[in-house]
RNA sequence: GGAGUGAUGGCCGAGUAGGUCGAAGGCGCUCGCCUGCUAAGCGAGUAUACGCCCAAAAGCGUAUCGACGGUUCGAAUCCGUCUCACUCCGCCA
């Protein structure tokens, strides 16, 4: 389940306004009632019949017990078992149905969201950072690297296919280096710090709303239920998956490191040169599990998190706020933190912060008590960037070059790169 | 990869010639009693999901003994498939 059927059942029109707000039809919801109703009233039948099922099977065993004859019960029950058992089918069937419909439905935009069209709709928050001036034409990050010798994309390609890229020398240094740096700095905002299997089976990709859905953006092994993570989301937000938490071990907020793998369906022709859009990069996920009432005000604690790597960075970004039309399917909120890229002249997306609420929850079946006594309730989950590496290189070495080509680093990185302040003109 | 053993409630652990078992017992936990304090002791309680009812609570019902399927009037118990864990062998970083 993903939302809360008893929640639609009982408020259907606010549904239908979500599916609205984000430009789908809202009909669907009509199809989950009519769904829902035909199951409760098979349910319901059937469930009476195995409550006569069973007083008649104690009778029959208190019979057998007394060494009664039973023939008469057993010829009866006979008829109610082959009853049950098709009354059971045709449950398991609307079931099974409604269930994949839930499934496929998206998250209800929050209250505070934007209406919009489209991404031209999102809202500026905040821009942060000076954008730099340059004598001359800077260059794009692509040339760059390759003139330093520090990305071999031709070799990256002929290693494995486009979309690839291996760093090298400095390079694989810098990589290392941010990884190192951005691990060291959330966790000192509270993170735990996790490294996990990059690859994850379908129950964890139901759980975090990529299945079955999306199943077409992800790399499938073949043959087995197994898929390259897209995202260290996945492992991280499933780690408590099928547990109930204790309301004291909340929030609790992941840390993971790890390469991130998208098949990139669809993008075929979208920003074929450099870092940007790449089937492997590796970034840094934050994921926290927290109690409902204070999710959003921690989504807005996620994105300083995010951001606090720019700022030391010293990196100009701006923060934006997704509009409903362009919500991602499991997402109430969302804001993108985008870096300035001198070369494009534009910012572009660097991190994307985003509170589910339930949604994954339920999914996942990750729950928590407040208390001994009461009843376990399901936490909400929320994930961003912090952040991913290749876009930071990216802006890194855009932001940093001089008119020489070389390219001078953040001061933070320094200790890092053990020393090195600039990356030499070739 | 080969051979074997196993999977029961928060934990440990009974229960296999099928019958009133959601499941003995212990531990833990919660509440109460008792006790200068603590410890011990005594009593009661202690799963989850869904449906019905409903303002809510209570109540009623169904399901759940790794998962799925089968046999049967009836399965924790029998049969099949799968998953996972452990042990030994092989292989390997």
């Amino acid at each position: 389940m993903m939302l809360d059927i008893r929640a639609i059942r009982a408020n259907p029109d606010e549904f239908r306004i979500g599916m609205t707000r984000r430009r789908m039809d809202p009909t669907i919801i009509d199809k989950v009632l009519a769904l829902d109703e035909e199951w409760r009233k098979d349910l319901a039948e059937v469930e009476r019949l195995k409550a006569v099922r069973n007083k008649a099977s104690e009778d029959i065993a208190r019979k057998k017990k007394a060494k009664e004859d039973a023939t008469s019960e057993i010829e009866e029950m006979k008829k109610v078992s082959d009853e049950i058992k098709a009354l059971d089918e045709s449950v398991r069937s609307a079931d099974e149905a409604l269930k994949a419909l839930l499934l496929e439905l998206p998250n209800k935009p929050h209250d505070s969201v934007p209406d919009g069209l489209s991404e031209d709709d999102n809202v500026d928050m905040r821009h942060v950072g000076e954008v730099p001036h340059f004598s001359f034409d800077p260059l794009p990050h692509w040339d760059l690297a390759e003139a330093l010798g520090i990305l071999d994309i031709e070799r990256a390609v002929k290693i494995t296919g486009s979309r690839f890229v291996l760093y090298k020398g400095l390079g694989a240094r810098l990589e290392r280096a941010l990884a190192s740096f951005m691990l060291d700095v959330q966790t000192e905002h509270g993170y735990t710090e996790i490294f996990p299997a990059f690859i994850a089976n379908d129950a964890s990709l139901v759980g975090t709303g990529n299945l079955p859905k999306f199943g077409d953006e992800m790399f499938k092994l073949e043959g087995l239920p197994y898929y390259l993570i897209p995202t260290a989301e996945i492992p991280l937000t499933n780690y408590y998956r099928d547990e109930i938490l204790s309301a004291d071990m909340l929030p609790v907020k992941f840390a993971g490191y790890s390469s991130s793998f998208r098949s990139e369906a669809g993008s075929a022709g979208k920003d074929t040169r450099g870092l940007i859009r790449l089937h492997q990069f590796q970034k840094v996920e934050l994921v926290k599990l927290v109690a409902p009432e204070t999710s959003y005000q921690e989504l807005e604690s996620l994105v300083d998190d995010a951001t606090r790597i720019l700022d030391i960075l010293e990196l100009p970004y701006r923060v934006i706020e997704i509009c409903t039309g362009d919500l991602g399917s499991k997402e109430t909120k969302k804001y993108d933190v985008e870096v300035w890229l001198p070369n494009q002249k534009r910012y572009r997306e660097i991190s994307s912060c985003s509170n589910f609420e339930d949604y994954q929850a339920r999914r996942a079946n990750l729950r928590f008590r407040r208390d001994e006594t009461s009843r376990p309730e399901f936490v909400h989950t929320l994930n961003g960037s912090g952040l991913a590496v290749g876009r930071t290189i990216a802006a890194i070495l855009e932001n940093g070059q001089q008119q020489d080509g070389s390219v001078r680093l953040p001061k933070a990185l320094v200790p890092y790169m053990g020393g090195v302040e600039v990356i030499p003109a070739p």
